[in-house]
DNA sequence: ACTTTGCGTCAATGCTGTTGACATAAGGAC
DNA sequence: GTCCTTATGTCAACAGCATTGACGCAAAGT
């Protein structure tokens, strides 16, 4: 009778290529696909052939190709999230976390692209949603205004940085043309008719730039004003 | 020699099924067919069997399925801000834009999940940004900061409507395992590993909720609080 | 009435995820 | 060292997907 733990893996057999399958090399071989021939391109076939191995092997290790997306995820929050440690200023704490998890889905922007909206379920993602709510407890913030703060916070880091991660993995023909687009199309309009857009004309070139620090800024501002113990207007 | 325009259509020839094709009603049906069967429900084969007609007919009128996509999203954005007029009160009429974008959005989730982060440089968009801008010109910021505060602010409402119909363009099996994550997976963590996310146990379940008029409301107050004229702290 | 051609239809291609049967080798028991 | 169990890689097959090229009908123009 075997004494293991049904999931722990006993034994490993590599393929016809020699390749000793792994969840942990299927995720790294999935991100790496998708970053060096776009998100089209992650298949359970070509991924299999990535990886030397059959396609239906990877269902040895995933349900399905949710589930493979979904750890594939969860390893890019763990990345963004490797060696942060919250300090005891809540709202600088806050602001750090949204900037791992931005530089982090840049990194992988067009996998990013698939999975902002998803709820992984996994270690990483517990290890996070832990910590961002503890900040909020820790600003004196009752548990359930907690949470609901803390979504507003992480929708609005996790939504900006896929619509960041997004422009970045267009092809660059099609960025730059929006880029231009500030610049050149809302140049042109007419000034009867848009008569705000034409006394902000030269400040428009800006619009091509990401807000997302602004945005975070502004969310955090009026998070810190809500903390309880912090002087009312 | 003909002379009339080449887009334009001369004949209408009816399907097997007697009925007449049309940019308009290919759009339309596509719609109805998202709205009544889900997203899901839209594919090449399922929109010909709806309209009658052999599906490659389709291709008589949009380059391929992302031609249609994009030409669906210009409907729902006409239609969100159909009949849109800013009041006297700039936080109020932002607060009405960004709910209408999210109406249109969740109204259409699939198609609006996949074109939320392309620059559409058409007359639609134009008047929006126009509107906004004006807005918080309205509101005495000066033109540089005003086109800055418009993009932070369009930013999180597009890419959090963006997140939510997204959510809810999800296959409903994959909705639903996220949504009971929270009340499942979340709630079996080991106490002592995870001391926050065990304070707000019970809160946990309205993480599956949106926080989209939270996160908006949160920016329209940090909005509020940095206008010319208003009481600093 | 005749010609032209827009466009609906059919058939075929090559993708996709997923599954069940099968084979083989790893690892434990003795 | 031998045997047994079973984890897991492989193969074949299925259904559904977007897309395309050839074909031919019927509607519009003359």
């Amino acid at each position: 009778m075997p004494t293991r733990a049904p999931q722990q893996r006993r034994r490993r057999r590599p393929t016809a290529s020699g390749v000793l399958l792994s969840k942990e090399l299927i995720t790294e071989t999935a991100l790496r696909l998708i970053g060096e021939h776009g998100p089209e391109a992650l298949s359970v076939r070509r991924l299999g052939a990535a990886l030397g191995c059959d396609p239906s092997a990877l269902y040895r290790y995933f349900r399905n190709t949710d589930d493979l997306l979904l750890a594939i995820a969860d390893r890019i929050i763990g990345d963004a999230m490797a060696g942060f440690v919250p300090g005891p200023d809540w709202v600088a704490s806050l602001r750090e976390m949204a900037m791992r998890v931005r530089a982090g889905y840049l990194a992988h922007p067009r996998a990013a692209a698939m999975a902002s909206y998803r709820v992984t379920r996994r270690e990483n993602e517990f290890r996070a949603v832990e910590t961002g709510v503890g900040l909020l407890l820790s600003a004196g913030f009752a548990p359930a205004r907690a949470v609901r703060l803390y979504l507003a916070f992480i929708d609005t880091v996790l939504s900006h940085a896929a619509l960041d991660a997004a422009c970045q993995a267009l092809p660059r023909e099609q960025r730059e043309a929006d880029e231009q687009a500030w610049t050149e199309a809302y140049q042109a309009l007419d000034p009867a008719a848009y008569p705000a857009l034409t006394s902000v004309r030269e400040e428009l070139r800006s619009m091509a730039d990401s807000s997302f620090e602004e945005a975070v800024d502004l969310l955090l501002v009026a998070l810190a004003a809500r903390a309880p113990g912090h002087a009312e207007t």
